[in-house]
DNA sequence: GCAAAAGTGTTATCTCTACACCCATGG
DNA sequence: CCATGGGTGTAGAGATAACACTTTTGC
């Protein structure tokens, strides 16, 4: 079906966000993403990922972490650039090229995130039909998760502030979809010089009660590893 | 110093591309990458990444395929997104988001890419004063392919078809800018299972003539690390 | 005291690295 | 037969994984 080619692009930012929900009351978390009701055509009334068109004036990330307030009601603990996704077919008559964005939330802020009847949590990996191309969006911002999350100390970023080692250890066994032994990975996470002991101890526990960590990222070694974060030029 | 905002955004794709040369014949290649020669304002006579506007009904890889034809007048072995730059002060007077590539050349057709007074290759780590943001730019791909060669096998899209261990350790090297054991180096690759014996030797060598090698990817195990490439529907 | 999770110790195994050594070829 | 890089063997250091064991709390 040859179609009459558009004549501009227009530029999108959307952006996938994670929390952690569990889906019981005491059984293990799992990752949850928030979709949310087209109110427009097209694909007017499928649920979609959380975005829209770029203001000249604003900066990228700015856009990205403004969709997700105005869809959740909560501010990221992490935020970064996924993909460009651009195929001249995306959406239909138009040319859109979306500059995608994924975050992660809290999880304590995330239990009070904004509920409505166009604002929808879905679990991570098992989507409903969406709009456009977003399944393969999200799939792709949950691979970039489980890969990051082997490599890098992001996993704090789906807690609070302060949190036990039990704590962090289920939310890599709810991003890596594996258990985990606990006496190695107290160990490796200690080792990796990333967390600083509060002093604190999580009150309420039937047993023991545990040590609270907060993240405090290490002195950069010389010749470490960094993730380079690619510097944008804000506005002055 | 308030500028007016502008009242739109272009969108612009732009390549890093990289190739290997030798700086006297016989030593040891390095990282060398094409800039071109503005022919329009802003920025006028200062080197750039080779880059242009979007047209609407082109693939963003494409594109990139594109402008790197028509900057070398060769085909890339290797093509790959690599971010999306957007801050609002990038271009004085108007807002240009560049979604930019990074691409890697074949040894042997790099030698014969094209030059001219408007092309210039310069080593990848010691570059002139360039256009916008294009040094960070630059900066930052070269981060990305020093970081997946040490996970990912793209090495040999700096070589041509069939090459000797040797020649795969010099571009490491290269890349790297460090010494690698060649014992090592040589069973590290050939575990990885990705290369793949000619037959063929290399001729001409005042000593043992060492086998030829061909880059063959592994049955994709089952659980293993795939790059995972997002899936861009291509026009029909 | 008992259950349960916090936290520690120990050992087998695998991986990485350095380097000694043999092999094959051109001159 | 000698120089040179191609190619193999191997032992020590360090990281990883499995699991036994001790500690500390609530009930």
């Amino acid at each position: 079906m040859p179609t009459t080619p558009p004549s501009t692009v227009r530029l999108a930012v959307s952006t996938v966000i994670f929390a952690l929900r569990a889906d019981r009351a005491g059984g293990p978390p799992a990752l949850w993403t928030p979709l949310v009701r087209r109110t427009r055509e097209p694909q007017l009334g499928h649920w979609a990922l959380p975005g829209g068109w770029l203001p000249p004036n604003e900066e990228l990330e700015t856009a990205a972490a403004r969709t997700l307030r105005s869809t959740t009601g909560l501010a990221p603990s992490y935020l970064e650039q996924l993909y460009t996704f651009g195929g001249v077919d995306r959406s239909p008559g138009e040319r859109v090229v979306s500059v995608v964005y994924w975050a992660l939330l809290p999880n304590d802020e995330a239990a009070r995130a904004t509920i409505g009847p166009n604002v929808r949590w879905v679990p991570a990996d098992t989507l409903p039909e969406l709009a456009f191309d977003h399944a393969d969006i999200i799939a792709y911002a949950l691979w970039r998760l489980r890969t990051k999350v082997e490599y890098s100390e992001i996993a704090h970023a789906l807690l609070g502030r302060t949190f036990t080692l039990a704590e962090l250890r289920e939310v890599y066994e709810a991003v890596l979809r594996r258990q985990l032994d606990p006496a190695n990975f107290r160990r490796t996470m200690l080792a990796s010089g990333g967390l600083q002991e509060t002093g604190e101890h999580r009150a309420g526990t039937p047993h023991r009660p545990p040590k609270l960590y907060r993240y405090a990222p290490a002195a950069t070694a010389p010749g470490a590893r960094e993730p380079f974060r690619p510097t944008e030029r804000t506005a002055s």
